[in-house]
DNA sequence: TCTCGCAAAGTCAGAGAAGGTCAAAAACAT
DNA sequence: ATGTTTTTGACCTTCTCTGACTTTGCGAGA
């Protein structure tokens, strides 16, 4: 296992552990794994990165800290406006888009997205169709 | 014995032994047989194609591998099954239960599971829902 | 209050460790 | 003879790790 994992790994379970957000001293956690203070940097910005759903706050100085927060809400935001946007009725040809847009915002995999189309693609009207989409939308909300 | 087929054998017994996941060193595994390293990619991309039902993964630098995937039909085998046990159509209660058993099986995530079985009561109809659960089941064929 | 020193975290460039690519030569097949 | 597959090695790109140097914040003492 390669140090910058398991520093990975590490951080991770704290998070798992503290609900989502975890402030660390930098220079401890170097000592507590052993490695030179600024893998910890390393890592963060190698892997706690924003696109990956993280926030990262720090202070310097005596009493300094680095804060992670791994963030959900800007997904949930999307499906709100996703659920919103589908609205009462949805064609299938404006179904494929949103489902894209869906995929594109990362809010589901790819592999998610064929299972959600297919779906939408299973009923015969536009206002089961979009029923359909918002039922599904509302179980993904975390 | 050609080097090719040799490597290949050398990568399917490994294979076969992990049960259809392996993690390699190019470098070493070169060394353990006495190639040059990029004898290895040649093997992967002529060899373990996805078309042949492998995937490939990797990652360079320090402490790099080479994941090799082999792609499991028997979930194939298991959505044939569901689409045939399926029918014509399927009540609310049992779809829960038939995607409980997609779960259970590993051919779908919880999460994907929750997207079906949103999706499976958005219908109203029993011969819709069968309908909707094989669309599903379908694209998820590998 | 101001300043200075220490205690953090941040930055960056370099070395090293992997895997990836590609083209040319060699071997093989038709 | 021609086309395809193998084999090799030189060079490329990406990732990791480290340490020197920089920046920032706090608090004590003048």
């Amino acid at each position: 296992m390669i140090l910058t994992d398991e520093i990975a790994r590490f951080i991770e379970n704290m998070l798992a552990e503290a609900g989502g957000c975890i402030e660390i001293c930098r220079n401890d956690l170097a000592g507590k794994i052993g490695c030179v203070p600024s893998q910890i940097n390393y890592v963060i910005t190698s892997r706690f990165t924003p696109d990956r759903g993280y926030v990262i706050e720090s202070r310097r100085g005596g009493g300094g800290y680095i804060r992670i927060i791994k963030k959900q809400f800007h997904k949930n935001e999307y499906l709100m406006h996703f659920i919103q946007a589908v609205g009462n009725e949805i064609s299938a040809e404006n179904a494929a888009v949103f489902i894209g847009n869906l995929e594109g915002h990362g809010v589901v995999t790819p592999r998610e997205a064929a299972i959600i189309a297919a779906a939408a693609s299973s009923v015969d009207t536009n206002a089961k169709r979009a029923a359909l989409l918002k039922n599904i939308a509302v179980t993904l909300i975390s």
